[in-house]
RNA sequence: GCGGUAGUGGUGAAGUGGUUAACACACUGGUUUGUGGAUCCAGCAUGCGAGGGUUCGAUCCCCUUCUACCGCCCCA
């Protein structure tokens, strides 16, 4: 029996042709939203050298420390496989120097690829996976914040979807979060050793992961936690107030989420998450997430630059559309099939369908010299709306069959009109009906 | 990185320590030899993820490994 030698690498996987057109779908969709927003489409490698992402997430964020698909090439270069989308953007608009005066302000770029995380995979979870993301530099306005929120979600809906929720959180500027951070270690040290286990870690490493916490022994401080809200700069609560205001004013719902906390170290002030209210996606509700950044341009060397992206997860967002019911359907009907009986037809089938093709339409034959009961069920299998059969006698007098597969009825046609007027033919068909 | 469940043909699957691994769907061929969606007939896993071991004998027991799925961590 046929064994496969090989598999795909774990966390893998191949998108067939019935699935493809949905990720085309969905990618064309972006492209043209995200256009009507003035985003143009940047393609950045996938994979960089390592200190691209180790810098820019964060020494101690889980996707550095843990997730990272890297190794060494042959020049002992660190490479890694890019585990996200912004940190390659960012570096090619340093290198770039996309912050020169001849490039309008903010630049607005969008990106669709596969992305890389060494990891388990589960639920909405792959070791390569892809996002659509976009991210606008060289402005701190809070309406830039709003309309990126505002993209995602027209994105969204223009998919069809239903049940989104919008969450949004601030986490400050650089002083606020040093504030609120000093706020939180000091409230949640007393209670050290009631925290769970993964929390006593995180309180070390990065307290405010304490609040994302899902174990009930957290939750039960965390309820009373101190508010990153009470202690903004007056910078950031203008930014913040400004941001609902605009929100609001579009008409945009959304949940202010205290606790909501991102996975990659650079954010400040906003961050947002859109995720499912079904629970069809279990512990992938997130769909997509995103934020504010303003040290990662000057971190890569490039002039003090804010920034603003966000990131969709595209298998998510497609296991949502399906679960929805939503996904556009693959129509993948073919209009035309040749039946070919007999050898000497061989060379006036390819003719044949060549020339249908040629006309615009989607034709096929048989290759297996197959009888013509077998032929037909194929065509029938592939709705194919008509069937052109050319047997020895229909070749010998440069004639074909044309069937209408709806109704049965089939005429026979000249191979000279066939070759130079076929879509006149199949007008007149329709009006005999 | 940790924990749990599973792995039989193209697909969905039944099954038992012991001669020919159910059944269904799909597929292929046939049902007077050149025409479809129905019926009927026939064919379709020397093999039960891979590698070891126990046994007279293993798909069924044990170990290892790979993969998938679920949960934790974390995240899209």
């Amino acid at each position: 029996m046929a064994k496969p030698i090989f598999q795909k690498p774990k966390g893998t996987a191949d998108l067939l042709p019935g699935k493809t057109a949905q990720w085309q779908h969905v990618e064309a969709v972006a492209r043209v939203l995200f256009g009507d927003y003035n985003f143009k489409e940047i393609r950045t490698p996938l994979f960089e050298n390592f200190e691209v992402f180790s810098r820019s997430a964060g020494d101690t964020s889980d996707v550095v420390t843990k997730e990272m698909y890297d190794f060494h090439d042959k020049g002992d270069r660190h490479i890694a496989l890019r585990p996200e989308g912004t940190a390659g953007v960012v570096r090619a608009y340093v290198e770039n120097k996309l912050y020169g005066p001849e490039f309008d302000k903010p630049y607005k770029t969008f990106y669709m690829g596969p992305m890389f995380r060494y990891e388990r995979p589960q639920a909405g979870r792959f070791r390569q996976f892809h996002q659509i993301g976009a991210e606008a530099f060289g402005s701190d306005s809070p309406a830039l914040d709003a309309e990126i929120i505002a993209m995602v979600v027209d994105f969204f809906k223009t998919l069809g979807l239903k049940n989104l929720k919008v969450a949004i959180n601030t986490l400050g500027d650089k002083e606020s979060r040093d504030a609120y951070r000093q706020a939180l270690i000091a409230y949640l040290k007393p209670h050290f050793d009631e925290l769970s286990a993964d929390s006593q870690e995180r309180l070390e490493k990065n307290p405010l992961r304490v609040l994302d916490s899902k174990d009930p022994r957290d939750k039960v401080f965390v309820a009373d936690a101190p508010s990153i809200l009470d202690y903004l700069s007056e910078k950031s609560i203008k930014h913040w107030e400004k941001l609902q205001e605009i929100l609001t004013t579009l008409g945009l719902n959304f949940e202010i989420d205290t606790t909501m906390v991102r996975g990659l170290d650079y954010y400040n002030d906003t961050i947002f998450e859109i995720m499912t209210t079904d629970d069809s996606l279990k512990g992938a509700a997130t769909i997509a997430g995103g934020g504010r950044y303003s040290g990662l341009v000057e971190e890569f060397g490039g002039p003090e630059t804010p920034g603003v992206g966000f990131g969709i997860g595209v298998e998510r967002l497609l296991d949502l559309l399906a679960a929805q019911n939503v996904s556009p359907d693959d129509n993948q009907n073919i209009d035309f099939y040749v039946v070919n009986i007999g050898d000497e037809t061989d060379i006036a089938a390819t003719k044949i369908v060549q020339a249908v093709r040629a006309f615009g339409y989607v034709a096929e034959r048989d290759y297996l010299a197959r009888s013509a009961k077998a032929q037909f069920k194929t065509a029938d299998r592939c709705h194919a709306q008509y069937v052109i059969t050319i047997g020895e006698k229909e070749l010998e007098n440069q004639v074909v069959n044309i069937k209408n597969m709806a109704n049965g009825q089939q005429t026979s046609v000249d191979l000279a009109t066939l070759y130079t007027n076929l879509p006149t033919i199949l007008d007149a068909e329709g009006d005999k009906e």
